[in-house]
DNA sequence: TGTAATT
């Protein structure tokens, strides 16, 4: 059989490293079945690898048996979250079959709804939705076991009555999407970012004033305990701070469209505009070193095959050529109460003078794009580290005291 | 307390 059964269950593979093609990953899944189709997800437009892939195997059995033995219990190269392996969104996990009920009186009940929706096909769940004190909130879900099913009770009861105690008449729709409630949620965050329009903002005050503090700020940093190569920190932040106009003095909110694009303006008397230094891609023996030793050495769990010696090769391979995102162990240190509008680059500019930077990160909220105000500086080198944590840690910059610390090691849970 | 991503 050289062909998908018609009850083949296509699989999403998430949490995959963005080194592996179809190629490297065949390997790995083939050791459940035969795999039908292998697909990696790429960016429409622009190529890029986004972390995951589809997969198909001739028989349904080979996806069950891949997904128990894969999904959440294996982490590949360079991940720091294991791997996942469940059906894809395609298969109809349920949103297609989902109807959102609007219009229900106050006082009914799930039976209630799933009497009047039972005419139309088998249900699967039906849940009226309650506020935390059990009230209903007038709505319900209706998931039937197929599409056509939900498609029919939408025909027959969308506006066909208004219950009692309800405003106007019954709601019958298919329930958003996922998509849809994330962009809903957006839509709704943009809204109220909007309320502050820059016009209400009086930025050349606000300026003048953040720049003023910056200064006083520096200068008591500078007069009082830091160590000298904290002193070229404070005065390259001080630097940062007049020439980007954005002040690093957190802002109570952050205007829509920035007074400066901060990454986009140059910073004289800095080092060049450094990128993310060490770990340029390697063949994978370079310098004599094994591939399996770096993935060793640098403290990143690495895929084990169970049995077959032809698994972990491809990945070794791949993985030496790809770039890190993480230093060794201790090399990692993990950064609070950074002012609002500090950026990645701005973050790499305040560590840069402790030593060599693999990379300079700054935590971002994925939902409204807004720094979270805590970021990760890797070095390649622990002393580096240690350097930067004790220049560094409790710098004050307006009202708040940079923590600086190694980062949580993945494993421990040890708080510090 | 680190690129969670659905052709």
């Amino acid at each position: 059989l050289n062909k998908g059964s018609a009850d083949a269950i296509k699989l999403f593979i998430g949490q995959i490293p963005r080194n592996l093609e179809e190629k490297d990953l065949k390997p790995i899944f083939e050791q459940f079945g035969k795999i039908y189709e292998l697909t990696v997800i790429k960016d429409k437009y622009t190529g890029m690898h986004k972390g995951c892939a589809f997969l198909t195997y001739c028989a349904r059995e080979s996806a069950l048996k891949a997904q128990t033995a894969l999904h959440e219990q294996k982490t590949l190269p360079g991940m720091n979250r294991p791997i996942q392996v469940k059906p894809a969104d395609s298969e109809g996990r349920g949103e297609d079959r989902k109807l959102f009920v609007g219009m229900l009186g106050k006082q009914q009940e799930d039976d209630d709804v799933r009497k009047m929706f039972e005419p139309f096909g088998r249900i699967d769940e039906c849940t009226v939705l309650r506020a935390p004190d059990g009230t209903s909130k007038g709505c319900a879900f209706v998931k039937f076991q197929s599409h056509a099913e939900a498609q029919a009770a939408i025909n027959s009861l969308h506006g066909s009555r208004t219950l009692p105690g309800a405003s106007s008449s019954l709601v019958v729709k298919f329930a958003d999407t996922e998509k849809e409630r994330g962009l809903r949620r957006m839509q709704q965050v943009a809204s109220q970012l909007a309320v502050f329009s820059p016009m209400t903002l009086n930025l050349g005050a606000y300026n003048a004033y953040t720049q003023a503090l910056v200064q006083q700020q520096t200068l008591v940093a500078q007069s009082a305990y830091l160590s000298p190569i904290a002193t070229v920190a404070a005065v390259q932040m001080q630097q940062m701070a007049a020439l980007n106009g954005n002040g690093i003095i957190a802002t109570p909110i952050t205007p829509i469209t920035p007074i400066t694009p901060s990454s986009a303006t140059p910073v004289p008397a800095l080092p060049p505009p450094v990128g993310i230094s060490g770990y340029s891609p390697v063949p994978a023996a370079a310098n004599g070193q094994p591939a399996s030793e770096t993935i060793y050495t640098n403290g990143i769990h690495p895929y084990q095959a169970q049995s077959s010696a032809g698994v972990l090769d491809p990945l070794q391979q791949a993985y030496a050529g790809m770039q890190h995102y993480t230093g060794p162990e201790g090399c990692n240190i993990f950064i609070y109460h950074l002012p609002q509008e500090f950026t990645d680059s701005e973050l790499l500019q305040m560590f840069l003078p402790f030593g060599n930077v693999i990379s300079a990160k700054v935590f971002v909220d994925r939902a409204t794009n807004q720094s979270k105000c805590f970021g990760f500086v890797s070095f390649d080198n622990p002393t580096s580290a240690q350097t930067a944590i004790q220049a560094m840690n409790g710098f004050q910059i307006g009202m708040k005291r940079l923590k600086v610390q190694l980062k949580r090691p993945k494993d421990a849970n040890r708080p510090y």
